[in-house]
DNA sequence: GTGGTCTAGACCACC
DNA sequence: GTGGTCTAGACCACA
């Protein structure tokens, strides 16, 4: 574990931003986004926290610069975090509630698609219930 | 609505390649496999069918030949259809089966990143079995 | 089964020409050559016997004339069979010592590819003389 | 022989793409992935490797752009290399496995076509082992 | 710079 | 006529 700069104290609700892979689909900027709408969603980056630099999540996550930024600005088109020229980039009072907003839309969509190519595949509400129950307990135990 | 000589007559089960669009998320020869598959899958092309030519189909849904190419070749690898030289590009005797194990597989995938995002959101999971219930119910209606 | 005109009588090493199937991999012309070079080279079709004509084994076997004609025409150039005018087309006298030297030369080509592809996945010669031994054993059971 | 920027240095382990030629038997793209397959498989190319771009390997090569981008979008499909958008083509981990799984599948399709050609020309299993032993030798002499 | 998609052509083998 | 291969370009998204 590498301790940075924007990790202020020792404490486990620290704010971390998750790893990123090349390796991983989707590209790197939405990786990043993904990870900084998680810690905002649930709590663990609080409205008014200053995110770290452009040039220190760079260094960190070893992108490029412009990667970080491209995923900030998205970030801020959505309202989940605010740049001040000069200061920083921070969390917007609303980000929380944002992030988990635009998580809750983004499942629907997911959800959607799931449920059209389950009912061309041929499988019927109930056995479409009954996976869902299923992936939701093995999520369950994952925690 | 354009006939085609592969559209054998006013047959309620004839065979019709679902229309395409560029303004459609997706690239265009994704969409034309989907569609494909859809149509293996729910037994409207049955085995043994020839498909109209990449010609013929490019003409139909207006975009390059290659196009269409392109997406009978990853339809061919996927075991649905396979393309003899000189002959025309037939269904494959499993092709539905190979068609609908796709979409399974596919909706497993959707299905856990909607639950992934759901879960993220703070949503309970009976909350999230309840979105999927009404999410059924409306797919029913629109049947 | 389903006898045809060519075949003289209820022998059971009359001359079948085995099935194609375009479904099968390789050119149908391919198809109908290996086939009788089998029949040949196997000694079920002996010098002097006269094949089918053009017309009705392209008939028989459901498929275009020009493919027949095409087949006859290298195995002509490979001196196993002759067509005579206005007579037909009949077995060359060296027919079946030619089709087993083009079996066999086939059979070393094939060999030296399995054997290069062997080695460059890491088998060592002990376990290729192995799996050459199984195959073996697999195909007298079959037979 | 044209050393390039993505051949590290006089280390006989070296990066050397095979060379290719319109002359050799199979399509040119089919020649650049056994080309990859067996520097992948035999360990020349280790996972996490960057492979050249697109542009650079078709100048060396001296082919169309194209034809190696089909030639790596197969890789990819059989999980032996992933590209990823922006940054390039790289060896997957499991790269080494995959091929050399590859080639043993090869193998034994070409082995189970030699054997059968063989036996149908007339020879006894023990010339068939005699004549792979010859092989094997004459192959050992080679390296 | 990289790869991803799409286009418009060519030539060949097969039927 | 069909599909199989190869070519030479375009434009876009990503880093």
């Amino acid at each position: 574990m590498v301790y940075t700069h924007y990790m202020l104290s020792p404490d486990p609700q620290r704010f971390v931003i998750p790893p990123i892979s090349s390796a991983a689909p989707g590209p790197l900027y939405q990786q990043i986004i993904d990870g900084i709408k998680r810690e905002v969603g649930e709590g663990r980056l609080r409205p008014g926290t200053a995110l770290p630099s452009f040039r220190a999540l760079a260094e960190d996550l070893m992108v490029s610069l412009i990667t970080v930024k491209r995923a900030y600005e998205d970030l801020e088109r959505e309202g989940i975090i605010h740049c001040k020229q000069g200061l920083g980039t921070f969390v917007s009072e609303k980000g929380a509630e944002l992030s988990r907003q635009a998580k809750r839309d983004q499942a629907r969509l997911l959800l959607r698609q799931a449920l059209r190519e389950s009912t061309e595949s041929g499988a019927t509400n109930a056995e479409i219930i009954k996976m869902v129950r299923e992936m939701l307990e093995q999520h369950q135990e994952e925690d």
